[in-house]
DNA sequence: CTCATACATTTGTATAGACAATAATTGTAT
DNA sequence: ATACAATTATTGTCTATACAAATGTATGAG
């Protein structure tokens, strides 16, 4: 469905304020749907995505200063975060010896197995919303993105 | 900057993932930029989008299952948002004669003046966040939104 | 007319997020 | 060595959001 038709504006949008809206809207949609995707884990984005940054990181600690810069929506409270996750018992956190500033913080073998489940799940969904387009028009998606940005 | 240069990530991500990641970067980094671009007039993304939807009514009044079903990014509490825009003078809520059940919500004259004032910062930055792309790339951008989620 | 059901909005509550203030540790200049 | 600034993380507080329950109103069946 077209951007126009969502919003049911009367008149003709100019191109850039449509491009912004359309980028709202889909990422909110396709947000929600992996909402939807992750809620039977009982796990926000947020939590499912320092997960990944972790086991990224395959065993080496990451302070909470490198988990914030590599989130892709940055977010004030990796503390909190980090405390839901640790609650759960998906990941560690220890000061770190060399700068007691410095905290150390690492998946657990649950985490682990617990993100391999559910990335099996939303990943089925990336490739789901994608199988729209074409590996070529995948690519140019990205290249606007990225130029976007610039 | 390429997006994965920005998640620096080792391995290389199939392209299905690096585009939604790719998606929900943009818009949190433009996301970022509005918010700046409002913070000065002292309201939120939401409510700015709320009064865009009123004041596209022309003054014919909204119920709050209307704007709710044109807000891009859902939201489940429209009530305290039109509260907040009705302590600061924008918008005027009553409860419709023909259906009591319903409410009719109009935006103020100081509330279109204040739109219109904002408005002018935020179209200002969408046309420089789409300056940098070109009128055909722009549309194959909404093009392969549209797409995305079909 | 009255009851059950549907509808439109509001309210309660728990969690998440923004942002500023604080605490603890380290680095640096004199 | 000491004082001051910088770094890193945590905490406090207020607002925003998600979601369920409650409120008030309308409608249709019998």
């Amino acid at each position: 469905m077209k951007i126009e038709d969502i919003i049911k504006t009367n008149e003709s949008l100019p191109l850039s304020k449509k491009a912004v809206i359309n980028l709202f809207y889909t990422n909110s949609i396709i947000n929600d749907q992996i909402h939807a995707v992750l809620k039977p884990f009982d796990i926000s984005i947020q939590q499912f995505n320092v997960l990944r940054i972790l086991k990224g990181q395959k065993g080496k600690p990451s302070n909470l200063s490198t988990i914030q810069e590599r989130m892709v929506s940055k977010m004030s409270n990796t503390t909190r975060l980090v405390d839901k996750l640790i609650s759960k018992g998906y990941v560690n956190r220890t000061t770190c010896t060399s700068n007691r500033r410095k905290v150390e913080i690492t998946i657990t073998p649950l985490g682990i197995s617990f993100l391999d489940q559910t990335s099996i799940a939303v990943e089925g969904l990336e490739q789901n919303i994608t199988s729209n387009l074409t590996e070529q028009e995948l690519i140019t998606f990205n290249t606007l993105l990225n130029k976007l940005r610039s």
